[in-house]
DNA sequence: CACGGATCCTGATGGC
DNA sequence: TGCCATCAGGATCCGT
């Protein structure tokens, strides 16, 4: 479900209520990826002071520490004021004095990880590889470029990895090389400058379009509020594997890279 | 150190 | 209330 512009709508959608909240109780659910990291009670009384994110990362600011909440591949997150007993999926309940909030994830890939300000949240392991900001003022085409130099992979195996550029998935990566006219296989490190430039326009447009739409509704993306993206993304080619290219009528191409589905146009987007 | 593959887990879907 | 294989929006770890 969520790639940079779903995490970015989740955080928008729950930051403002949660903000000065003070941490009534905590409790977990079956294991997630990794284990929270102290007992959920030391994090009552602390107060909440904000909400940011890195990459696909949410980092919910506390007064003594940081937690690092991850969505994982079918996590979602529900900030309010009551909620019913937990579910089969419910497996992180943060209660505060201004609402709760619920991590649901069926397949468990996400986290929530606390991290002490004893021990500098900030160096967490976790946010220690994570490239740029794609959607921040660093994200500039000379870092890009040299970045991207350094690899020979396909450039889409690249941008997944997350430590040249954060926030691009699996969806996202197909539609900002169709936008680009770059082919997925090509290797990261023969893409010409104003190729690369390319690319970097095109996944800003496409992560910043992503997040005003409230996020795409593939399947059944909401924010915490519940609500639904009422935006179906127009994907140019991710699923459209046989259907005609939205651009020249070529057929949508399916192929996997690292045992994750690619697809492109053969005709538009060149090796 | 850059790369490719295995791996965690549950649910939906489609072929038989 | 059939069973089995395949696939799904992520990313870390490990062997090479």
């Amino acid at each position: 479900m969520p790639e940079l512009p779903e995490v970015e709508v989740t955080r928008l959608s729950f930051a403002p209520g949660i903000r000065g909240a003070t941490i009534r109780s905590a409790s977990l659910g079956k294991p997630l990826r990794w284990p929270l990291g102290i007992a959920p009670q030391q994090l009552v009384g602390q107060q909440v002071l904000g909400v940011r994110r890195r990459g696909k990362y949410l980092l919910i600011d506390l007064s003594e520490g940081l937690l690092l909440l991850h969505l994982g591949m079918s996590g979602s997150v529900i900030f309010a004021s009551a909620q019913a007993e937990p579910g089969k999926h419910d497996h992180f309940d943060l209660h505060t004095s201004q609402g709760t909030l619920r991590l649901n994830d069926p397949r468990r890939f996400g986290a929530v990880v606390f991290a002490s300000s004893q021990d500098d949240p900030e160096a967490n392991k976790l946010l220690g590889r994570l490239g740029v900001e794609p959607l921040g003022e660093d994200f500039d085409g000379a870092a890009f470029y040299e970045g991207l130099q350094q690899r020979k992979t396909a450039i889409k195996q690249v941008l997944l990895a997350g430590e040249v550029v954060v926030g691009v998935g699996n969806i996202y990566a197909s539609e900002a090389l169709f936008i680009a006219g770059i082919r997925p296989t090509t290797r990261a490190n023969r893409l010409s400058r104003p190729r690369v430039r390319k690319l970097q326009d095109a996944i800003c447009t496409v992560l910043a379009r992503a997040v005003e739409k409230g996020g795409s509704t593939l399947r059944d993306f909401s924010n915490a509020q519940g609500e639904s993206g009422h935006f179906q993304l127009e994907a140019m080619v991710y699923a459209r594997q046989g259907e005609p290219c939205r651009q020249c009528g070529t057929a949508i191409k399916s192929i996997k890279q690292g045992q994750r589905s690619t697809f492109f146009c053969p005709q538009c987007q060149k090796p």
